[in-house]
DNA sequence: CAAATATACTACTAATTTAGTAGGAATTAA
DNA sequence: TTAATTCCTACTAAATTAGTAGTATATTTG
């Protein structure tokens, strides 16, 4: 399960995005409420988002947050691993969080490793294709269905 | 990441597959020691394996557990399901362990949600076609591989 | 310049989950 | 009857998650 952080993150971004070319920052209070995040909690995310390159901010009044790219370039996968940690399921692997299983006489012929590799291969080849742009499409998709 | 409870309870069930056909229960103690399991961990591990329907037992002297069921039929989803929890990234895609996601307006029109339903979908595919006996398979064929 | 309004940053805290452990009761084989 | 084993209840300790408090710093506007 990707924690609240992450999923947060992706809320704000996704925010972000849909106004990136107003080409004017976002209060963290604007998006908090309208995502219905906790203030505070998200000011922390966004500051570790700041400091990751994701987003810029300008301070002082009139300030507030602004994506630092493109909204096609964000993809989800970058955006899990910066903030909630590994999309695979074991340790063993992980490509970013990478931790030997010593349990296991060896990892190369591990039959388990193999079948949670092919999992992580089928995430990724999903997350790292989505791109923030792509979540706004989907929506709008779903909206478009759901209005019929 | 999927908890060391499910890598446990993998691992053990994979040793008692392995077995399978000798119609004879191996020991707990066995199992920790061959899969490098905390002896008490584990079982409290196989008991709830038990109360489950994945494994049977034989109490007092030459006592143990045993496959309760043929591991063709007993799929990874189903280990990880009944001793980790859910396969999906969020709660509002678990088919299991469900919980609305009172931050998003709407369930139906949520963009990530849409994202993160497609990675449960492929990650299930593999997992619940894959059996005790499929991991075993591919343990066996790494080792062919690793030989030559 | 001063007041108002933002973000930046440090340092906690509280709740939950995970990964176990301890110890004895019940059961069975020899 | 004794040795070996599972069964069962009840803890505990460490790590992680999900935040909060409070203050410093920067920027606009009157
Ligand atoms: S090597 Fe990681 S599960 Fe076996
Ligand atoms: S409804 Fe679950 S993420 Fe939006």
């Amino acid at each position: 399960m990707l924690p609240k952080k992450t999923k947060y993150a992706i809320k704000a971004l996704t925010a972000l995005a849909v106004v990136y070319f107003d080409k004017k920052p976002l209060r963290i209070s604007q998006i908090a409420e309208t995502e219905k995040i906790p203030r505070k909690f998200l000011e922390a995310i966004l500051l570790e988002l700041k400091n990751q390159g994701f987003v810029g901010s300008k301070m002082g009044a009139t300030g507030g947050y602004y994506l630092a790219k493109h909204p096609e370039e964000i993809m989800l996968s970058h955006i899990i691993r910066s903030t909630g940690g590994p999309i695979a399921l074991l340790p063993c692997v992980s490509l970013n969080y990478y931790e030997k299983c010593n349990e296991c006489k060896d990892e190369i012929t591990c039959g388990l490793r193999d079948v949670v590799l092919e999992v992580r291969e089928a995430s990724l080849k999903i997350l790292s294709k989505t791109s923030l742009t792509d979540v706004i499409l989907r929506e709008k998709r779903l909206l478009r269905k759901n209005m019929k």
